[in-house]
DNA sequence: ACCTCCCTGGCC
DNA sequence: GGCCAGGGAGGT
């Protein structure tokens, strides 16, 4: 569960069940959830009996404050996710930290598969040494200019689909929407960025909203698998309206041309040959 | 500024 | 069995 829109639709469906609340007890299953944090082990012992003062969200980082002035962070990285339920009640493989809420019957459990993803609770300090302190701005929040991301681009010779995933450009694209976003754009992912016009670049920045904020309305993309779900539980919507991403073979929606998948770094890359000529 | 690897599971 | 998967840290 791990782009933008699915990040902030977990954040969104989180806020309601731990904001203005206190975390009575946490349950860290498997250890190497909680690896980022410094102190070995004292995830439980410093998130428990906090106040969840609000929630927030920076690129694919969801982030707590919490009172003592700690900060409470989850990364779900590739298979990641969050489910709010009664506690007691069935649970799903691989709930590998769960948290009980103070005057609720509710528990927040953080299930991952593969665990990519983590928690954490920093102190300031902690915070400011942390990785994606070293994230560029939100994608959605604070999308830059197009001028700045010109800049950006003509300093950089990888693909175009690279420098977009390039978490320190800017925080929030992911594999699926980076791909939606290149196909709106009519860019091939391949294109090296340093060689976009400055109408194509134009065109990159002018998509990222739209493309995201559509993942949003629906949810987010569950695929198949189902590993990504709301907090509650629901599937996200937007797969069967992703134009690009997973449609390998399929007639283009614009031109009628096959999709084609093509690996750029390492990760799959679906795209129209036609309509996004290299 | 690149790979490689961290994990588990589903599908062919 | 082999390949694939929403990410990114760490080492080169």
């Amino acid at each position: 569960m791990p782009e933008l829109p699915e990040v902030e639709t977990t954040r969104r469906g989180l806020e309601p069940h731990v904001v203005g609340k206190v975390i009575a007890a946490a349950e860290v299953r498997r250890s190497r959830m909680v690896r980022r944090q410094h102190r070995d082990r004292d995830f439980a012992e410093r998130i428990v009996g906090r106040r969840v003062l609000g929630l927030r969200r920076h690129g694919k980082a969801i982030l707590g404050d919490l009172d003592g002035d700690l900060t409470w962070v989850t990364h779900l990285g590739m298979s990641g996710r969050i489910s709010v339920a009664t506690a007691g009640s069935p649970e799903p493989p691989h709930a590998n930290v769960v948290l009980s809420i103070k005057g609720t019957a509710e528990e927040v459990r953080f299930v991952d598969p593969r665990t990519f993803g983590y928690m954490a609770v920093f102190t300031p300090d902690e915070l400011a040494e942390w990785p994606p302190s070293k994230w560029g701005p939100d994608a959605l929040a604070e999308l830059p200019s197009a001028a700045k991301l010109r800049e950006v681009f003509a300093r950089r010779s990888a693909p175009i689909k690279a420098v977009l995933l390039d978490q320190g450009v800017v925080a929030g694209l992911g594999n699926i929407y980076a791909d939606e976003v290149l196909f709106r754009a009519k860019v091939a992912p391949t294109t090296p960025a340093n060689v976009l016009s400055t109408e194509q670049v134009a065109a990159v920045r002018k998509a990222v909203s739209p493309v995201l904020k559509a993942g949003l309305r629906h949810g987010g993309t569950s695929l198949n698998d189902l590993a990504y779900l709301l907090p509650d539980g629901r599937a996200g919507d937007y797969l069967s309206r992703l134009k690009a991403y997973g449609r390998d073979g399929e007639p283009c929606e614009r031109c009628g041309t096959a999709i084609r998948r093509t690996v750029v770094r390492q990760r799959s890359s679906f795209w129209c040959p036609k309509c996004q000529p290299s």
